[in-house]
DNA sequence: TTAAACTAGTTCAAAGTTAAACTAATTTGA
DNA sequence: TCAAATTAGTTTAACTTTGAACTAGTTTAA
C-alpha cells in the first residue's frame, strides 16, 4: 500500500521501493503462474518438475534448497507428485539416507508441454522492460539478495 | 534456480530476471518480518494492522485488497486479531453487507510500538542500494507491477 | 415492482508452510 | 574404535492460503 508516514526522506524512499519490489514480485508471479491451475499444479510442484527436468534427478534436500522450501515441505509436495506419477523416489545405494527423485515419463511428458508455455508467459511479462532495463533489474535485485539472512 | 535452458536470448534474459526478481522479493520480504514472530503476527496480521494504522477503519474487503489476499483468507486473519482484542468488527448501518474493521487501544499500542522497527528493518535492507538505484528500482517495479492481470 | 445480477462476507476442503521433535544412516575425532 | 555430532528425510501440530460454494444484503433494469 501507499505509505502515509510521516518520515525521514530516507526512510519514506525504503519503504515506498520495499513495497513496489513486494508488489511487483507477486503481480508478476501470480500472472505468470496462473495457467498452473489448468494442470492442477501448485507452484512448488512446477518448481520441483522443473528442477528435475532440467537439473536431472535430484535428492529431496537439493529440490528443497531450489525451490526454497523446508524438507518438511517437499516431503509433502513429493508425495502429492508421487501420488500423480509425475516423479518417483529412489534410494541411494550408497547414501542410505538420501532419496533420490527422477521424473517418470508421464512427468517428463507434462513437463516438455507446460514449460514453453511458462516461457512464453515469462517473456511476455518480462517484455514490459527494454532489454536494458531487465539487465538492470537484475542486477540491482541480485545486489538485494545476495545478502545474508 | 539459474536457467538451464537453451532458448533464445530474450528467452533467457527474461527467465533470469524473473528469477532474480522473485528470490529478490522474498530474501528481503523474509529478513523484514523476521521479528514479526517476537510479536506472534504474522506478515498478513501485521499488514492488516499497519493499514488500519495508516488508513483509519476500512471494510474487509478493503483489507483484502489492501494486503492481496482472498475474501476468505481475510475472514480468518482478522478473526484472529479480533480474538486478541486488537481490532474490532463493526457492522455497517447503511450496508448492512459491510463490516467496518477498526483498531481498538491494545491494537493501536501494538503497531505504534512495532511500525518504527519496522521502518527501521526496511530502512536497513534498502540502505544496500544507493537513493539513485532505489529509485530506479521502484520505477521498473512500478512499471512492471502496473500491468493488468 | 420485482427478478436477476451483483456485492460483502462466511464456510469448507484441500493443500501448502513452518518449526520442532523424531528416526535412521553416516561421518568425525579423541 | 566407537561415542558424539551431523545429515537426510519423516512426522506432527498449528497455522495460512486459495478457490469454490454458500448466505444475505443491495442495486439494477425490464
Amino acid at each position: 500500500m501507499s505509505t502515509h508516514y510521516q518520515g525521514s526522506d530516507t526512510a519514506k524512499r525504503a519503504l515506498d521501493v520495499y513495497i513496489k519490489l513486494d508488489r511487483a514480485a507477486g503481480a508478476v508471479s501470480s500472472r505468470i503462474n496462473h495457467h498452473l491451475t489448468d494442470y492442477s499444479l501448485t507452484v512448488s510442484q512446477f518448481g520441483v518438475l522443473e528442477a528435475l527436468y532440467h537439473l536431472g534427478p535430484l535428492r529431496q534436500k537439493d529440490l528443497a534448497q531450489k525451490i526454497l522450501k523446508s524438507t518438511g515441505n517437499i516431503t509433502l509436495v513429493i508425495d502429492n507428485l508421487v501420488k500423480r506419477k509425475l516423479i518417483t523416489r529412489k534410494r541411494d545405494k550408497r547414501d542410505r539416507r538420501a532419496i533420490h527423485i527422477h521424473l517418470t515419463e508421464a512427468g517428463k511428458a507434462l513437463i516438455d508441454d507446460i514449460f514453453p508455455k511458462h516461457v512464453a508467459r515469462v517473456e511476455s511479462e518480462m517484455n514490459i522492460l527494454s532489454p536494458e532495463e531487465q539487465d538492470e533489474l537484475q542486477r540491482l535485485c541480485r545486489k538485494l539478495g545476495l545478502q545474508q539472512p
